[in-house]
DNA sequence: CTTCATGCAAATAATTTGCAGTAAG
DNA sequence: CTTACTGCAAATTATTTGCATGAAG
């Protein structure tokens, strides 16, 4: 269980009780959209609005506390910062997947010329669920 | 240069002066968001409309001709469909290059009990230009 | 205390839709 | 011919903004 008011004041942000909700939202989904979060925060803070959530995952992006996983055709997902790694996303039932990035891996990535700051990595197909329902 | 009305026939598309001109946009551009491909459009044009361009980037996209890139933090792009590669995306000056991915790199990638059909690879950093403005 | 965050409502931007008129095959 | 496409305007949805109030450090 990570201690996100920790995590907040680490990365120069006040803890407030609507931003821990949000980071407790995206780590029990482990990659969510913006209306997603809403529903689920508005449970236990009825009070919170969208706009705050806008105002937040804006923020909290800037300050590398959560980051975007785009997905092709649907709104963003956002996601707790980690170690870079790859999304193996379900184009039928849309689970997405984390899997580590072995150092070879990441080495093999490697451009010439080319200052590499961040890996993503989307492997879009069928998980092993949805295979064994064709 | 690309026959852009055989790609539409191909992929059961009416060939329409619309179309060609949104895919001569994008091919040209490389990569491409709708705005642009909209300012892009319009100067040969001037009656085509913005919706327009929304229906058919989605059926195209549907259709397999054409392929949407997102971005972190921006508007997707939308580039020509080919074989999946690497996308150097600056985080400086916004520039995206196609890099080839080697058999090798995507055999790597592969993952057991996931069936893949198509890998995003974008690489945020800097390229060798703005690298050299530091 | 002081500064920054929240919530609301209102503004703006992005995308989608319906439909009458056109064009492609 | 027939079917599907376009352009327009209107509707919807998504995102951003300003500001008075409230909470964090």
């Amino acid at each position: 269980m990570t201690d996100y008011i920790e995590v907040l004041k680490k990365n120069d942000l006040k803890a407030t009780i609507q931003r821990t909700g949000i980071l407790k939202s995206i780590d029990n989904a482990g990659h969510i959209n913006i209306d997603d979060i809403y529903e689920d925060v508005k449970e236990n803070y009825p009070t919170l609005s969208l706009a705050t959530i806008y105002k937040n995952i804006i923020l909290m992006v800037k300050h590398g506390v959560i980051v975007e996983v785009p997905i092709n055709g649907e709104k963003s997902k956002y996601e707790l910062k980690k170690d870079d790694h790859i999304h193996l996303i379900c184009k039928s039932c849309g689970e997405i997947e984390d899997k580590e990035i072995t150092k070879e891996k990441k080495q093999i990535l490697a451009v010439e010329n080319f200052k590499l700051d961040t890996a993503q990595i989307n492997l879009y197909g069928l998980c092993k669920k949805c295979q064994s329902l064709i």
